[in-house]
DNA sequence: ATGAACCCTGTAGTGGCTTCAGAGTCAAGA
DNA sequence: TCTTGACTCTGAAGCCACTACAGGGTTCAT
């Protein structure tokens, strides 16, 4: 029931050093030691560990994810928090997308100003870069 | 027509401060300097640093900044490598679009889960990100 | 002469890890 | 029994692209 770090980063997908790292900074709880001072972790780690790493392929901060397990501690506080802090979150993300997506649109438009294999002075992707009336 | 930093940095955008990182960075040759030891710059300074700036607004690393200055001071050379960078770079900033559309598909069906102020122990989304049948 | 606005250098901090150095632990094989 | 190799430990430094700060110097107007 017992398993040491490197089965927890196996069956998590996250790695050792990152472990360590949420260790630290106090997301996961200091687990028991083995005789030769090994991390010795159980289930309740494996969910937790689960939880943190599922809330960053979401893209949240770890201040975030603190802010979730907070409600993870403390299951019957209201969880209004949490609602909050997610339509934070998608409108972050949402303003992202946008922003990204007018950024491929200027890259595309500079992509087509080169004809390649011209001589560096005579490309059109360096020249529109250099025109400082082309801010957007 | 030498200017100091500051108003190197007001007619240009960037920060003083970046503009001395730069300049640490070798993106930015050292200026000359006044007898009271201020930065002096002139024409050429402010273009590169406007180029740099542009390439900046576009999301390229410094390290792609770096390839292109290149050409920028070597302009007879081949600009075939300018596409290729440019190329790249548009994938990069393809991926990360789709990655934060799908990103904000799931953040939107979690947030649906949750009915505010029920206590924590029984929101949708405490219990969805916890759920590790849940992955992506 | 004084004060405000600018400038200088060098260092440390940010976030979320990753990498490294140098050492200890443990199980299997010769 | 000894050794090899895979694993683990701690602590510090590195990554990127800045940003912020401490503690000083310069310049110019009043």
């Amino acid at each position: 029931m017992l398993i040491k770090i490197g089965e927890l980063a196996k069956c998590t997908g996250a790695t050792v050093e990152t472990i360590r790292y949420y260790e630290k900074e106090k997301l996961l709880p200091e687990p028991s030691r083995s005789a030769g001072n090994y991390r010795l972790y159980r289930e309740a780690h494996i969910e937790r560990l689960q939880f943190i790493l599922h809330c960053r392929t979401l893209d949240m901060t770890l201040d975030e994810v603190r802010v979730l397990l907070q409600y993870w501690d403390e299951p019957d506080k209201n969880c209004g928090d949490v609602d909050n802090l997610l339509d934070e979150h998608i409108d972050a993300v949402e303003d992202r997308i946008k922003g990204l997506i007018q950024l491929k649109q200027h890259l595309t438009v500079l992509r087509q100003k080169c004809l390649s294999s011209a001589p560096a002075v005579s490309c059109g992707i360096l020249n529109a870069l250099a025109d400082n009336s082309c801010h957007k």
